[in-house]
DNA sequence: ACAACTTGCAACATCAGTGATGCAAGTCCG
DNA sequence: CGGACTTGCATCACTGATGTTGCAAGTTGT
C-alpha cells in the first residue's frame, strides 16, 4: 500500500547535511558547491529558482533535492553555515575583553570578512531555525554590551541610545559590504568605525 | 475565432489607473483601498499573494485583477504613486536653495513623512518603470548636490566621500522609518541628521 | 576488483498563484 | 427613474516551481 503523494510530500524528509554521518568526498564537494552557488544566486535574486541554483552549482536539480529535501532546508542550512562563521568572527575579536575601540574595529573587520561573500545567508537573521535566531540574538547582546562599555569608557557619547546606535552600526556594515569597490576589509572597517564615531559633519559648523 | 489563452495572457492588458479617464466614485475608492492594502501587506511580506492583498483591501481577488491587469502592474502603480509623493516631499524642502543644514533637516523630515507608511513602495527604486527610475535618479543627484553644497559651506567635513555619505544618509532614514516607536517625524529627523553629522563618538576620546 | 555510493536524466505528480469570464446583484449619477 | 458601471462569486485555463522516482553510468574507498 502506498501513501498519497501529497501526504508523503509533507512528511518525508531527508537528513540535512548537518544531521547525517560523514559523506563521501565527492558528495561533500557537491554539497559545498551547492551552498556556495545558493549564496551567489540568492544574493542576486532572493526568489531564485532551485533550477537556477543547481545550474550555478554545475549540478542537476535532482541532485540539489537529494541533498536538501526542500528549498527551505537549503536556505536553513545556508543560514546555519553562515551564522556559525558569523559568531566565530565576532568571538575572535574578543568584544568583551579588548579595549572598546580596539574591539569595535576588530569586530567590524571580522564581520565584514564574513559578510562580504555571505550577504544573503547573513540576512536570514530572523530564520525559522531557533539555533540561528539564538546566535543572532547573542551577537546583538554582545554588540550592545560592547557599546555600553564604549560609552562608559568615553568612546561613545554619554547620551547615545544604545539600540539605535547598534542599528546604525549594522546598517553601516551592510552598506560597506555592498559598497566594496576595490577596497579591502580593513579599509572598509576603518570607514565604518570612522563614520559611526565621527559622522560626516565638522566639529563646529559655523554656518547653516 | 478565438486566440489561444496563453497568447491572450501575455498580450491583453487593461489600462492601469494612471492610464484611463476618470473612474466612478466607488471604483476610485476601491483602487485606493487596494493600493493601501498592497502597501500594508507587501511591506510585511514582499511575496504576499494577490489573494492576501485583496483580502486586506476587503475586496474580491477578481476585483483586484479588474483594476490591475497583472501583479506587476499593481506594484508598478504603487511605485509610481509613492514616487510622486517622494519627489514632491524632497522638492518642498527646497534642497537646492535653502541653507544646507536647513535643507538637510527639512528634506529628512519630509522624506520620513512619506517613507513611514509607504516603505514597500519606496523600496521599489530599481523599478522596471523608467519614470520611477528617473525620479529616484533625480532625487539621488539632488541629494548629492545638497551634500556638496554642505561640504563647501563647512557643514560636512572637507574629506567626506559624497556617494558614501549619501548611502549612509539613506540607510539612516531607512532605519529611522523602521524604528519609529512613538516618535514623531520631527524627532526622527533630528535623530537622523544628528547621527549623520556627529556620529556616536565623543569629540576627543581619551582612551581606547 | 568490487560493493556501495553518487550523479544525471527523463518522466511524472502536485500545488499554488495568476489571470479570464459570465452572470446576478448592487451602486452611482444624470 | 433608468442606463451604465462596478462588484462578488463560482469556475475555469494555464504556468512555473517543487518534489519524487527508477535507472544507467560514473566514482570512491577498501
Amino acid at each position: 500500500m502506498t501513501l498519497p503523494y501529497a501526504f508523503r510530500m509533507k512528511t518525508q524528509r531527508r537528513s540535512t547535511p548537518a544531521g547525517g554521518r560523514p559523506l563521501r568526498a565527492d558528495a561533500e564537494r557537491t554539497v559545498t558547491a551547492i551552498l556556495e552557488a545558493a549564496e551567489r544566486t540568492l544574493s542576486r535574486d532572493p526568489a531564485a529558482t532551485m533550477e537556477q541554483i543547481a545550474e550555478a552549482a554545475g549540478v542537476a536539480r535532482t541532485t540539489v533535492h537529494r541533498r536538501f529535501a526542500t528549498r527551505e532546508a537549503l536556505i536553513d542550512a545556508l543560514a546555519v553555515w553562515a551564522t556559525q562563521r558569523f559568531a566565530a568572527a565576532v568571538d575572535a575579536a574578543h568584544p568583551d575583553t579588548a579595549p572598546p575601540l580596539v574591539a569595535l574595529y576588530q569586530t567590524t573587520a571580522n564581520v565584514l570578512g564574513v559578510k562580504v561573500g555571505w550577504g544573503f545567508a547573513m540576512s536570514q537573521a530572523s530564520s525559522a531555525n531557533p539555533e540561528v535566531a539564538r546566535v543572532h540574538g547573542d551577537v546583538r547582546e554582545t554588540c550592545e554590551r560592547l557599546f555600553r562599555r564604549a560609552r562608559e569608557a568615553g568612546v561613545l557619547r554619554a547620551d547615545v541610545d544604545i539600540p539605535w546606535t547598534r542599528r546604525v552600526y549594522y546598517a553601516l556594515i551592510h552598506e560597506a559590504a555592498q559598497n566594496r569597490d576595490e577596497k579591502d576589509t580593513d579599509a572598509l572597517a576603518t570607514l565604518v568605525v570612522d563614520t559611526l564615531l565621527r559622522g560626516a559633519g565638522t566639529p563646529h559648523p559655523d554656518r547653516l
